[in-house]
DNA sequence: ATGAAAGCGCTAACAC
DNA sequence: GTGTTAGCGCTTTCAT
C-alpha cells in the first residue's frame, strides 16, 4: 500500500534548472549572480526554468562555497527590554538596506550561553558581530575577538576594545540635564543613580558633578544610590519626602525616566507638589515620559540612530570598505524641557 | 618588505585536527558527534588536538551536509513594539533550550521585504517559523507555506491557516473585564475600540458585547473607535469631557492599556475624576499600568508564556515528535483589578 | 573501532 | 558568452 499522501518532490537544485533550459550548471549560477554577464537569450531561458520548477538557491551550499552568510550576530542583554527593542529596529532598518540577516543572541541572566554565541562566530556562521551588552563574549575558553569576523560595540562602551564603538556623550548629555535645572534657579540638586558599578551610571554622575562644579563649589553633589528601576524611584521620595521642606533638594535629576517617573508618583503622592516642591528631570526619553502627569523632562536618547550608525559603521567593515580601529562615535541627545522642571519656588520660611 | 601584521591564519578545519591526532576526518566527526562510538583513548587525542589547534566546526558545511540549520526565522510587525519585544523573549527562551537560534524578521512598513524571508525559508535556510504578523509571508510569487518547514502562528491568528496557532482568548478575557465593570455596578459602558479591521479588536469587541448582553439588551453598545494608541485615549476623553454627567457612560473598556491610559490622563485635566466620575479598565497588562496615576485595572496578556508555548509547539513539530495539524492553543489571561474601576458611585441629579 | 570516499549544492577559476 | 571542473568543510555509508 502506497502512502496516501507522497512526500514532497525534493527541492529543485541548480542542476535541475540548467537540464531544463539546456544549459550548464554555471551559466544558471551566472544568470542568477550577474545577469548582465550573460546574453539576453540565455538570461530569459534560464528565469523561466527558474520559475516553472520553482528553484531557490541553497544558502547553505552558496555560503560555504562563498565563505559568507550576510548574517550579522546582534548581542543583547534582554530583548524584552523596550530599550535594546529600539535600537534593534535602528539596526535592523540599516541592515536590511544592505542585504543582512539578523541572527538575535538574548543573553538573559544565562551566562553559560554565551559559548554557544562564541562558536558561531567563531564557526563563520556569522559576517559581524554587533556587541550591545557592554562586554566581550567569551565561552568554551575562546573570546569572541579570536573570532575571524569584524565587531562593533554599541549603547555600553567597553573600556580598551579595539574596535568601533557608538554611544550617547552620558556625561555631556547629564550634565546638559542638570544645567538645564541650575538655570531654572535650583541649586540644591540631587542625584538619583543606576547602580554605581554601571559604565552608564558613572559617566551620568560626571556629567552631574561637572554641572554643579561649574556653578561653585558650594553646592555639594547629592547622591541617592538608585537602579534605573521604578521602585528606586518610589524609595528616593519616600526618603525625600520625610525631610522638613528647607533641608529637600529642590530639584532631583535621575539617571532614568523610570525612576524619574516613580519618583513623581510617590512624591506627590506624599504630598510633594512637582515641580512647586521639587522639579524632576528624567533621562532616556522613553513614550511614557510624555505621557504621565506631569509630563517628564529628560533626556532623549535616539536609540534607533543609535542602532543605525552602529549597524553602518560594521557594515563599512563588513564590506572592507573601513579598516577596524578603536574610534568612539557619539550620537546626539535632546534635551527635553517638560512640565516637571519648572523655575525654583522662593517659600517663605 | 613583509606586511607587519600577519594575515590571520585560516580556521582549522576537521583535516587539520585528524592529521594532528593521527586519526582520519570520520573519526574526528564521530568524537565530536557521537563520542560514545569512539574508543576512549581515540576520543581523548582527538580532543585534545581539537583544544590544541583551537578547531570550530563550520556550521555551513555541517548544514549543507545535515540539511538543517538549527535556526528558526521569527516573523514580527515590529520589533521595537513592547509587546512583541516580550513574545521574544518567551521565544527566545524556550528555543535556546533545545538549541535553535533565532533569526529575525522585522517586518516594519516595508512589504517588500516579505520576499526576502520568503526565500530564506524555500531555501532551507531555517527548520522553522514563527508567525507573530497575522498573515502568511508571500512575495516573489511564491507563498511561505510552499516552503518544506514547519510554520506556528501566535498573536493574531490567521483564519483558515492550516498549521498550529496560539493567541489568547481575546473574546473570553474582554468579556472577563467587561463583567467586572458589570460586577462594580456600572451598566452604560462604553467601548474603546482598536481599529475596526483588525482581528483582535473583532473578538474584544465580541467579548464586550457578550458581557452587555447576559445583563439584559436595554444597555446597548457604545462603541468610540480608537486605535490602540495613547492619542486615541486622549480624543476619547475630550469626547466624552463635553458631555452632560448624566449621559455619560459610567465606565469605559478600552482595547489597549495605552489608550486606557491616555483616557485617564486628558479626563482628569479635563476635571473628571477616575474612578469616581468614570471607571476604566484596560487590555494588555503592560508595565506602565502599575505606574500611573490611578493604578490602571487591565487584563493582563502573558506575553513571554504566549511566545514560549508558540515556540514550543514549533520545536514538536521540527523534532518530528508531533504531526503540523490546524489546532488554537489559547493561553490564559488574568484581570487585575486596580484602583481605575471603582464601584459606581451614585449621584443626586 | 576506524578509514576511505562519496557527495550535500553551489561558485569561481580556467578553458574554449 | 558558455561549459567543465575543482573544491568549500563536513557527515555518513560502506568496507575493513
Amino acid at each position: 500500500m502506497r502512502s496516501p499522501r507522497r512526500p514532497p518532490p525534493p527541492p529543485a537544485k541548480i542542476a535541475d534548472v540548467a537540464r531544463l533550459a539546456g544549459v550548464s550548471v554555471a551559466t544558471v549560477s551566472r544568470a542568477l549572480a550577474t545577469p548582465d554577464v550573460v546574453s539576453e537569450a540565455t538570461r530569459e531561458r534560464v528565469l523561466a526554468a527558474v520559475r516553472e520548477i520553482g528553484y531557490t538557491p541553497n544558502i547553505a551550499a552558496r555560503n560555504l562555497r562563498a565563505r559568507k552568510s550576510m548574517m550579522v550576530l546582534v548581542v543583547v542583554p534582554d530583548i524584552s527590554n523596550s530599550f535594546f527593542a529600539d535600537v534593534l529596529r535602528g539596526i535592523d532598518e540599516a541592515l536590511v538596506a544592505e542585504n543582512y540577516g539578523l541572527i538575535i543572541a538574548n543573553l538573559g541572566q544565562r551566562p553559560e550561553q554565551e559559548a554557544r554565541y562564541v562558536n558561531l562566530a567563531l564557526a563563520g556562521q556569522v559576517d559581524g558581530v554587533l556587541l550591545l551588552c557592554g562586554h566581550i563574549l567569551t565561552g568554551g575558553g575562546r573570546k569572541l575577538t579570536d573570532a575571524p569576523v569584524p565587531i562593533v560595540a554599541a549603547c555600553e562602551i567597553i573600556p580598551g576594545a579595539d574596535f568601533p564603538q557608538v554611544e550617547v556623550d552620558n556625561r555631556a548629555a547629564a550634565r546638559a540635564a542638570v544645567e538645564h535645572l541650575i538655570g531654572l534657579g535650583h541649586r540644591r540638586i540631587a542625584y538619583l543613580s543606576g547602580p554605581r558599578a554601571n559604565i552608564l551610571d558613572r559617566a551620568r554622575a560626571q556629567g552631574y558633578a561637572d554641572a554643579l562644579a561649574a556653578v561653585g563649589p558650594a553646592d555639594p553633589a547629592w547622591i541617592i544610590e538608585g537602579d534605573f528601576s521604578f521602585h528606586a524611584g518610589t524609595k528616593a521620595a519616600q526618603a525625600l519626602a520625610a525631610l522638613p521642606a528647607g533641608s529637600r533638594p529642590t530639584a532631583l535629576f535621575a539617571a532614568s525616566d523610570e525612576m524619574a517617573i516613580g519618583f513623581i508618583k510617590t512624591a506627590r503622592g506624599l504630598g510633594l507638589a512637582v515641580p512647586a516642591d521639587i522639579s524632576v528631570i528624567g533621562f532616556d526619553g522613553i513614550d511614557y515620559a510624555d505621557f504621565c502627569e506631569p509630563t517628564l523632562a529628560t533626556v532623549y536618547q535616539p536609540r534607533r540612530i543609535l542602532g543605525a550608525a552602529a549597524a553602518d559603521l560594521l557594515i563599512g567593515l563588513m564590506t572592507g570598505r573601513d579598516k577596524p580601529h578603536a574610534q568612539i562615535k557619539r550620537v546626539e541627545t535632546q534635551l527635553w524641557a517638560r512640565a516637571s522642571a519648572g523655575p525654583l519656588v522662593i517659600r517663605e520660611g
